[in-house]
Formats: C-alpha cells, sequence, structure tokens
DNA sequence: CTTCGTCTGTGCGGTAACGCACATAGCAAC
DNA sequence: GTTGCTATGTGCGTTACCGCACAGACGAAG
C-alpha cells in the first residue's frame, strides 16, 4: 500500500505489475548497504541481486596493479547482479556500496524462476540492461575524450540524481578512484568548480549548489545517458 | 548440412539447436558488407539485425564534435542489435561496417518472435549479451589506464581474432577513429611494434608477425575480455 | 582542549598525447 | 611513366595529467 516507503523506493520494483509485486516481494530482505561493502568479487559466483533504495553501487573495472574506474553507478532506479538472467554467472567486475544506504536482497534462484516465468519481467529487466549497456559504452568514450573537471561534473550530476539531498558524501580521494584519476586532480577540478560558485565541500562532503551550471560545465556523456535511462525506463514500457 | 560455409560460420548461429536453425535459417538473407557501411546510426530505429560471418563491425560511441571511440568489436562470434531483444529500439551509438566481408540478415520481428519462443535461443543471446557488456566495460577503465601502444596491440589482437589471416586491412587513420586518438599517434606506436618485429605493414595493410609478443606488449584487457567471451560462449552453454 | 588519523592544498619535474604543419611515399588510373 | 590522391613520417610547441613530496587543516575520540 505504502509507496514511499519499501520495496517501491527502487524503481524497477515499483513499475512491476502488481501481480508480480506479490511473487516477488515476500522473497526481498532489507539489507543495509554501508560505505565500501563489496557486493561481488571479480569472477566471484553471483547468488544473490541487489536493489538499491537509498543507496549507489558502483561497479568498479579493476587492473592487476590496482587501478580502477567506474564502469557503472547504480541506484534506486536499478539493480546489481543482471548476470543472473544473463546467463553468466560471474562477471570480471567488482561491485561496492559507494554511498551507504538501505537496499534490498533477493536470492538469485528466485529471480531467475520468476524472470522465465513472467514476460512482463524480463521485459522490465532487459530494457534495464540495455540501460546499462548504454552507461558502459558512454563512460568509454567519456574516458577517451574528456577532461577531469568535465568527467566530475558528470559524475557529481548522476550521484545527485540517485540521492535525496543535494549533498554527496565522498571524499575526493574516493572519487579518483571511480573516475580513475589522481586524487590531486579531483582536489584541483573541485576547487575550481567551488571557485565558480557551482559547488560547496568539506572534508568528505560535497553540495551542490548551481545545478544548471553544474549541467552545462559536464560533457555531453551525462545527458545522453540520462535521457537514454528515461527513455528506456519511463512509464512506455510494454510498449515492445 | 555444411559447416564449413552459410550461416554455420557465424558462430551464435552454429550454436543454435537444429530444430531452432530450421526456423531461423529461411530467415537470413546474405549480404555484403563493404568497408564504411552503417548498419545503424545513433537513435534510429534498428528493423534488422546483422551476423557477421568474414567480417568485423565496429559499435562506434560519436560525439557532437565529430569526436569517436569504439566501444565493441563484432566478428562472426556475435551479433549487431542485441537491443531488438533488449526491448529498447535504438542504441545513441553508431554501427559500421570496419573490415569488409560478408554477413547475414535478419529482420528483427523474426528474430523476436523466436526469441519470446525459444528458451534455447534467449540463453545463447543473453550469454552473448554479457559478453558485450564485458567488452564495453573493460573498453572503459582500458581508455582511462592504458597507452596508445598497448590499446594499438589490444585492438590488433581482437580484429585478428575475427580474421582468417594474419593481415588486417586497414588504415591508420581508421584506426585512430577507433581507438579515439590522432592519426599520428597511430603511426608512432605502429613503427615501434615495427621495429620491434612484432608488425609489419604498409599503406593500409598490417600484418602480425609475432602474436605471442603482440599479446605480451597488450595490455591485460585483451586477455580478460577473451577468456571471458571463452567462459560465456564455449560449449558449456545450457549449464544455467 | 588536545591528539591523532585522515583528508585536502600545493608545488614541481616528468611524460604521454595533442594540434598543427609540412614532407615524403605508395598506389591506382590514365 | 606521369599524375594525383591518399596514407604515412616527422618535427615542434602546448597541454593535461601523473607521481611524488610535504604542508596544513578538519573533525572525531579521548
Amino acid at each position: 500500500m505504502s509507496t514511499i516507503d519499501g520495496p517501491t523506493q527502487n524503481r524497477l520494483l515499483a513499475a512491476l505489475p502488481a501481480d508480480e509485486q506479490k511473487r516477488i516481494f515476500p522473497g526481498l530482505e532489507p539489507v543495509p548497504m554501508p560505505l565500501g561493502k563489496v557486493l561481488y568479487e571479480p569472477g566471484a559466483r553471483v547468488r544473490s541481486v541487489y536493489f538499491p533504495t537509498t543507496s549507489i553501487v558502483s561497479v568498479l573495472g579493476v587492473m592487476k596493479d590496482g587501478a580502477s574506474g567506474e564502469i557503472a553507478m547504480i541506484g534506486n532506479e536499478g539493480m546489481i547482479g543482471v548476470v543472473l538472467f544473463m546467463g553468466g554467472e560471474s562477471t570480471p567486475n567488482r561491485a561496492v556500496v559507494q554511498s551507504a544506504g538501505q537496499g534490498y536482497r533477493l536470492r538469485g534462484q528466485v529471480l531467475r524462476q520468476e524472470f522465465d516465468r513472467s514476460p512482463e519481467l524480463q521485459h522490465l529487466l532487459l530494457r534495464y540492461t540495455q540501460a546499462l549497456l548504454t552507461q558502459m559504452g558512454q563512460t568509454a568514450i567519456c574516458n577517451r575524450h574528456h577532461s577531469v573537471e568535465q568527467q566530475l561534473c558528470r559524475w557529481l550530476l548522476s550521484a545527485l540524481d540517485r540521492l535525496p539531498s543535494n549533498e554527496i558524501t565522498m571524499t575526493q580521494e574516493l572519487i579518483g578512484h571511480m573516475l580513475g584519476v589522481r586524487r590531486e586532480g579531483v582536489t584541483e577540478a573541485a576547487r575550481k568548480l567551488q571557485q565558480s560558485g557551482l559547488i560547496r565541500y568539506r572534508r568528505g562532503r560535497i553540495q551542490v549548489v548551481d545545478r544548471a551550471r553544474l549541467e552545462a560545465h559536464a560533457c555531453e556523456c551525462y545527458r545522453t545517458v540520462r535521457k537514454e535511462y528515461e527513455r528506456l525506463l519511463s512509464h512506455d514500457r510494454g510498449r515492445r
């Protein structure tokens, strides 16, 4: 009945038809998602999927030498663990909680069963996976062509879209790991943005002051991905 | 009956169960895939899918200012147009033939119908899509962390895996567009590789002389992606 | 209030890749 | 062989980012 709290805070879960919700919601287990919690490791078998509600999760590519980079950011618009219905049992990536909050866990077996049974669920999750594909592809060319400053803007906006307030709790060091750049590079970019009055920050917290101008500063990648998410995951599902 | 020529030269089509082949093969239309042919444009509705046999197709991200970069390379191991069964009707990317050859076209409607009817086809294509996801994610962090020289090695090896000979027909200018770097950067990297005896090249042609050492020169991304393709698309499908 | 660990600010030399300009060389058409 | 187009070679100044080093500043815990 509640539409503000509970599983329906996750937009994928909320978009399910009522009868499907009846079958899935009982299997959902609310879990805390503390900062740094690892949801899955590269190559490890994925046994559960996660639906963030108030948390944000990063999917990171990690190199042998420890270098890393975010290839996808997932909040209450999505889920972690698409491999479960895609048929691989693992991925070469790591999923880590990037912004603390809540989420729901569902056993993989349950999801797979329902995925095979319900065309609506299937279509919804596949459309979501396509959105994920788009995000990854755009990240690839963004990493190639855009400056740290532009990418920081993009990243802040993406995070903001998944948070209730205009404040992001995150150290510059961590942002560096996400963007795959030096911490100092983040510091310098952040300083410039603050001087221009787009953001304000202090130790581990970044406040977005002027969202419109931040968007203007970001590279086109942000809008491209966002538009695609809206197109794929808004009301008109079922059109297929 | 033939396993060398025809549709079964594409490994996805070859992996289908016999009864599924019976339903799909009649709909396949052999098409030439000349260099530069555009299979789909950003945002345009995708109406057919393509199964390369002897050709290679690049999925490119393109920016407003014309800058570009390859986010996936697809040969006879895969197909172009996963959006058709993923449920989006378009993507923000462009698909272009990168190495001329042959392929098969299939009307999207036919594929969708069979996708919904046959669990085997569905599982096969979803596993393939996961491989694609992996490739894109790895491209993203590769673009972030590795040198032009390393990336050129990776790219050459990926192309080689999809070609029958050890020669790649491709100008350095085009490779530059794929990698999203300057043509001169490619020239310099190629010169180094030639001096080290890994490749030999002339106007529009690159010959790989020492594959083993080329692999040693490439970044880990090549192996990561390749392994994942093997894991996801080899014999053990149906294990799910 | 003090302490201490962590986060942020800043400087500096080094390097990879860029943008541009122009020279040369391969190849196809005539 | 000559011509003309396109691909490749090379140099040069500029820029963005790196790696490292260390100073300073915040804020939680005592």
